[in-house]
DNA sequence: TGTACATCAGTGAACGCGCGTTCACTGATGTAC
DNA sequence: TGTACATCAGTGAACGCGCGTTCACTGATGTAC
């Protein structure tokens, strides 16, 4: 004699109505965080814009930094978001790549203070919560994804340019390549094998990404941040070019 | 019957006061920028430690942003000196240009903060004057130099890796390839041709040049952020080899 | 060398502002019988 | 279906804080005759 209400139950108005204002008090911080930058993000303001009184939020968000919190893991997801679905494209493995790397500036571009956020100096006295890891991994993790789809497609090589990778780097690029083979260890069963997945993608591959990798944010932070005032400013062709040169570079065909 | 004091005359007391003071300032500025980050930066906090009241820093810096903006030159100058010794030191393009790279990195490990001002996110509601311009370009000039320097000594290829470089981004190139290699226009008597200096970097080294300029800075910038957090971190391994592999990819040799 | 005046560094009070967070409260929404 | 109670969203006032900048002032340092 199972009452209805075992299954999920519907949604209260009172609970709706709270859904509905976290979502509206997140838009109009990220409206102001454009305005006004990180630290300029202030409880009271966001309160009079919606038209409530400052201590009001304390019902949705504990405290500023909770706040921000929040902004950053959606910061994170949704240019993680945006990288995994260019990168999950069809296609020759260099093209995804190219295009995953677009993906990326094109969303910095049209979220300049969300890039900011995560991406450009620490918001000083802000310590990230555990909670940020997982969103922000999905960039790198998706880019590596793409290595390891060209591994098995046969569409990655070494790339006659690459210098040999050797001690303590080696060791770091291995572990890393383990870490990234096997499901997390606490999603199997303790003492048991991991389950043979996909071939390893290999510690030299995984350099050469992370150079890559570092080239493509440091472009784009420099040509939000205006580094290129001057010189290769619009950076379109610049990053067209840097785009196609990373591809060839991390060994992808 | 020129008075003694038409040569340089001799500092007054109030002088020394007014430039040791003026340095003092400065200080206690950059170390609280350590402590609290740009945006926390105050006037009133500076005065304190000082043992002086807010106001009489008035008389030194007219506006917060001014003092701002010093420490912003000082920052770009000590990194573009930095980087300037590192690569003036004698020996192969290719060590050289190592040597560039770890300077830049060490300097910005040592002075994490002064790193995050001049190459992070940009100060929400301050605008850099023109006085900034020159500082911040002394470090992309002394790497150049070295790719001129490379040129003129026979140490500078292609690189088998390299794209070609066309279009927009080959005219870009040019145009700063032409800009870096005369002096200034205001340098010369107005209608004179240049003097004929040393040869023009090629345009297609200098986007090189500039691709591996954004991979060292976007290296540093996740290493000082924490974006390695959990991967390549300690950085030293990941940025030697990233170093040697910039070098080789501009064509020194 | 001595005196009269000008310059300038530093003071202290004030203006007007904004901030994060707490707390006792009212009144509406939801729940159990 | 109707009533009594519990939950919770939002209010309004307050606490205690810090900030940049202005302004009339005092008193020391420098300069001209």
């Amino acid at each position: 004699m199972t009452s209805p209400r075992t299954a999920p139950r519907a949604a209260t108005a009172r609970e709706r109505a709270r859904a509905e204002l976290t979502r509206e008090i997140k838009e109009e911080a990220r409206r102001q965080l454009a305005a006004t930058g990180a630290d300029g993000l202030s409880l009271r303001a966001v309160a009079r814009a919606l038209g409530m009184v400052s201590s009001a939020l304390y019902r949705y968000y504990p405290s500023r930094d909770d706040l921000l919190t929040a902004l950053i893991v959606d910061a994170y997801n949704a240019l993680g978001e945006a990288a995994e679905r260019a990168l999950a494209a069809p296609g020759p493995a260099r093209e995804r790549w190219v295009a995953g790397c677009r993906a990326v500036r094109d969303w910095a571009r049209s979220h300049p203070h969300e890039y900011a956020l995560i991406y450009g100096s620490p918001v000083p006295g802000y310590r990230a919560p555990e909670a940020t890891i997982g969103p922000a991994v999905r960039v790198p993790l998706a880019f590596t994804g793409l290595v390891r789809d060209a591994l098995a497609a046969g569409e990655l090589s070494d790339g006659p340019e690459a210098l040999p990778v050797a001690g303590e780097l080696a060791a770091q690029a291995a572990a890393l390549s383990a870490a990234l083979a096997g499901p997390p260890a606490d999603a199997r069963p303790p003492g048991e094998a991991p389950a043979p997945g996909p071939a390893p993608v290999p510690p030299d591959a995984l350099v050469r990404a992370a150079i890559a990798w570092t080239q493509l944010f440091g472009m784009i932070s420099f040509e939000l941040f205006g580094q290129f005032v001057g010189s290769f400013e619009p950076a379109d062709a610049l990053f067209a070019h840097a785009a196609a040169q990373s591809a060839a570079f991390v060994g992808l065909r």
